[in-house]
DNA sequence: TCTGGGGTCCTAGGACCC
DNA sequence: TCTGGGGTCCTAGGACCC
């Protein structure tokens, strides 16, 4: 059996374990720069509020106030999920943490009659999940169980959906199985996307259980795709689609949309620099080197007025590495590549690939200074641990701080930061923020 | 005026090897 | 008239996920 543990609404539900006056009322997150709606309460569902829908949109739809806007604000998203993994960690037998809000758990296959879980005792074991969830973080979750992944997420929606189930759905029979995949819409399903979907109901598919009872020759032949016949296979209850371990990253991206627009090189340059350095930090933190780097440059896709550009280079380093000083100076090298003077740039971003274990490395046969390769290593390590202990960004490079000349030509430094006007505190992190009980 | 930020896997086709 | 038979690796593009 399978489960997963999915988050309700999960970063609205984040805001509200310290708003509790939110409860009942229509709450949405916004993405970075407040761009679009990323996360709603139900209300705020009800209320027809779309996905994805662009912020000032909204505001102009909604001028009253009525709905709790809040920016994101991972450093607590973060936090209060990995107060959740822990829980399971502790409850659960074997997991895997899928995204930010999602876990999917292993329970090892029992041959032995007497040692076999019963399906009575497993129910109510996620139930109880639910409830130690919600008493320790404060977060509400939906429990899904079925005998692959596919169907345990299937589950997973109806325990959101039916308060009935008390937060936790099992799909253990032939029974249960085939009612949930007929009361389940194709495009709703794990792995079925919005082409796969279209494609399916121009061919008469609307349900899970419609396209569960066509032969499994017929999906082959339609698709010809493995990925879609293990979706097949999975909602006919035969486990097909691997588990996942904890993997390392094969690439890692850091991105981000300017607030407003920028044209010159200098400002660019710290952009990127800042998320390079994010890119290198990543990197160490899962103990590996990137072999190469990748910036990527775009104009704002929205103003069609505007003359559009984009571009993309790599850059291959010699030596893999996650020192930030090299990475950063790789990055700044590759935009200066692609940066084309007069355009209104929007975004930007830098990617490392070719990741490998940071030991060992192959170095440079013909220049390699391992004393060189030492103080970068200790001088990350000493960056690391002071952004650690004094939150993060207490000790950047020069080149990641913005600067503009002031009258007498005197470089002057100041706060770039990307629009978060409804940023909600962090009292989970940040000594400032912590919680005054009256 | 204002429109997010990450990831994974699979396949086909081309270049190259013997 | 007739033009072999295996491989591997890499890349781009397309689908999907949250």
């Amino acid at each position: 059996m399978y489960g997963i543990v999915d988050c309700d609404n999960c970063y609205v539900s984040c805001e509200r374990v310290f708003r509790p006056d939110l409860n009942g009322k229509p709450v949405v997150v916004l993405s970075n720069n407040d761009g679009c709606v990323v996360a709603r309460s139900n209300e705020a569902k009800k209320m027809g509020i779309k996905a994805g829908t662009p912020y000032f949109q909204l505001a102009q739809q909604y001028p009253d106030n009525k709905i709790a806007v809040f920016s994101s604000n991972y450093e607590l998203y973060g936090e209060m999920t990995g107060r959740i993994v822990e829980i399971i960690r502790q409850e659960a037998p074997a997991f895997f943490r899928y995204s930010i809000d999602e876990c999917f758990i292993y329970f090892p296959e029992n041959k032995n009659e007497e040692l076999r879980v019963k399906s009575e005792e497993l129910k109510l074991w996620g139930e109880n999940l639910h409830q130690r969830i919600k008493k320790s973080v404060g977060m509400p979750v939906s429990i899904g169980l079925g005998p692959t992944k596919t169907l345990a997420k299937l589950a997973s929606h109806f325990a959101k959906k039916y308060p009935g189930y008390r937060h936790c759905c099992m799909i253990d029979t032939e029974e249960k199985r085939m009612k949930a995949l007929k009361l389940y819409p194709i495009e709703d399903v794990w792995g079925i996307g919005r082409r796969y979907a279209a494609k399916l109901q121009a061919l008469g598919i609307q349900t899970a259980y419609d396209f569960a009872q066509h032969h499994g020759d017929w999906v082959r032949n339609i698709f010809n795709n493995i990925v879609i016949y293990r979706t097949w296979q999975e909602l006919n209850g035969i486990d097909a689609v691997p588990n996942e371990e904890m993997a390392k990253k094969k690439s890692i991206c850091t991105s981000r949309s300017f607030n407003g627009m920028v044209s010159d090189l200098e400002t660019l340059k710290t952009h990127v620099t800042n998320y390079a350095v994010r890119c290198a930090e990543k990197l160490r933190a899962q103990k590996t080197v990137a072999g190469v780097i990748g910036v990527f440059l775009n104009t704002n896709v929205f103003r069609e007025d505007l003359p559009q550009y984009w571009n993309y280079e790599e850059k291959r380093f010699i030596v893999p590495t996650c020192s930030t000083i090299e990475i950063a100076k790789a990055a700044t090298e590759v935009l200066e590549k692609i940066f084309i003077p007069g355009y209104k740039y929007k975004k930007a971003g830098v990617i490392v690939m070719s990741i490998g274990p940071n030991s060992p490395v192959q170095t440079d046969l013909f220049d390699y200074n391992a004393e060189q390769f030492q103080k970068m290593k200790r001088l990350d390590a000493a960056i690391d641990h002071i952004n650690k202990v004094n939150g993060s960004e207490t000790l950047v490079l020069g080149s990641q701080q913005y600067t503009k000349k002031d009258g007498k030509g005197k470089a002057e430094v100041f706060a770039n930061a990307i629009k978060h006007d409804y940023k909600s505190k962090n009292p989970t992190t940040r000594w400032s923020d912590i919680i005054v009980l009256k």
